[in-house]
DNA sequence: AAGCAACCTTGATTCAAATCAAGTCAAGGA
DNA sequence: TCCTTGACTTGATTTGAATCAAGGTTGCTT
């Protein structure tokens, strides 16, 4: 891992402004963040911190993308969260004084990230009850997130995690047919689903059978959206869904 | 749901104080939560909100105990938290304005509690950024608390789920054995580590059957306290579990 | 171009937990 | 006392996904 001190910067100026922690600041109290601010460089694999290790930073990704991740005591690993650019982690822990970090993180490429001193954004904070209002507000959003992420798990099957992961990397407006690139391994996406890498590729298939979709690499084409979207709110299992398009009939489904 | 202004005891104001949200508050400040605090009694079964609706308030749990949930598409429900008496809920969406509830909370049994105005209390923390820190410390073991969660779903089965549930449920200090009163139903508890309760019924017979545990209505006796923690640490399956304890083979274990 | 190592797919099999279907048991009412 | 109701248990069966075990692709290296 590379570590230094980066140089001021308006272009930096710039993109921590789009950071929500640091959008309410004022130029100083920006600077002082700066300051403390480190760039580091991963390469792909290099781990940034392990689950268990005093938190005492939290980063900003500016390229590449890095995985949450625990390890199983037998040694298979569950991601958490894959953290794309412009996005930060690891900033919810802050408060926690002496806390631990609860997961381990991993760059899944090589990548570029901000650093940055939780003791000084701390002490910002505490002259900005404004700046408190706003982290508090994406952390409350932070705990929806988990919530559904557990609703997802426990109420849902795999092939409805998958077209909910696909649909979320959608834009909502769009209707019609879409490519979606997948940034990352399946392996990755299928952990962060809790699905093994076999299930995730036969799941791909049975969608690609059914017509929703074709898979090219790590290309996926959705010929319409819309069916993918109905398909995933009546959430059936596999059994039923089959029984049902067998009703419709208008045209000829794989026998199983 | 029965709801009433609060008359002002000094043995509300203790009960207040020993709130984390409310712990750093002088009196001018807890006497303008109390204005606004209503006391709520409800039913067994009523429902407090749904899912879905305006968040206006959060709660404090005084008697009984409240379950916070979802319904599935099917009717199904799956029970996130139960909360229990002395604990709050609901606070940390205080700061999505216009956000709605994320879950339904229901009475599993008739409870008593007070709510508290989102808006009064909002106004009461721009004004000390100590108390927002608080707050903030209290959100962040909460994402933390969720991320455990999700981990226990999906790293681990639901024999290890049930005794970490039961091991939650005791003091720390306890080695020897120890009786666990359950103060709700079964099914509501296996809802909540996402068992069915035919399952949850077996899993505690299971665990009868190797000895760790008899169990008497919602009475668990636990005769071996550090046996338990033992055995949630290995998280095996129940085959590898089998194996390993044919080995030892100190005690004959019934054949499957 | 050959070799190799990720990454992904496919098929056969196994398994934990869900589902389906009857029970038992205790409490409360009429 | 009988009947109902809800909470729990028990057994038989099904099923979704994991596991085990080969293959296939792709891209990189030497």
């Amino acid at each position: 891992m590379q570590s230094q001190p980066y140089s001021q910067l308006n272009l930096v100026d710039q993109e921590l402004k789009r950071v929500y922690l640091f959008a309410g600041l004022n130029t100083p109290q920006l600077e002082k963040v700066k300051k403390s601010m480190r760039q580091l460089l991963l390469a792909e694999g290099e781990s940034l911190f392990e689950h268990g290790q005093r938190a005492e930073r939290f980063f900003l990704v500016r390229e590449g993308h890095i995985k949450l991740l625990r390890l199983s005591l037998e040694g298979s690993e569950k991601v958490f969260e894959v953290i794309a650019p412009t996005q930060t982690f690891a900033e919810a822990i802050m408060f926690m004084s002496n806390s631990i970090y609860p997961v381990t993180a991993q760059a899944i490429e090589a990548s570029s990230l901000f650093a940055f001193e939780n003791k000084v954004f701390l002490e910002i904070l505490q002259e900005s009850s404004d700046t408190c209002f706003r982290l508090m507000f994406h952390m409350s959003r932070r705990i929806r997130h988990w919530i559904n992420e557990v609703d997802n798990l426990t109420l849902q099957n795999a092939t409805y995690r998958l077209i909910n992961y696909i649909l979320y990397h959608i834009p909502n407006n769009h209707q019609e047919a879409y490519e979606l690139n997948l940034p990352i391994p399946k392996q990755v996406i299928a952990s962060r689903l809790s699905i093994k890498p076999e299930t995730f590729s036969r799941i791909l298939n049975n969608l690609g059978q059914e017509g929703l979709i074709t898979v090219t690499g790590r290309t996926i084409h959705i010929h319409q959206v819309e069916n993918l979207r109905l398909y995933s709110q009546s959430a059936l299992t596999p059994t039923e869904r089959y029984e049902i398009a067998c009703q419709k009939l208008d045209d000829p489904l794989p026998k199983k």
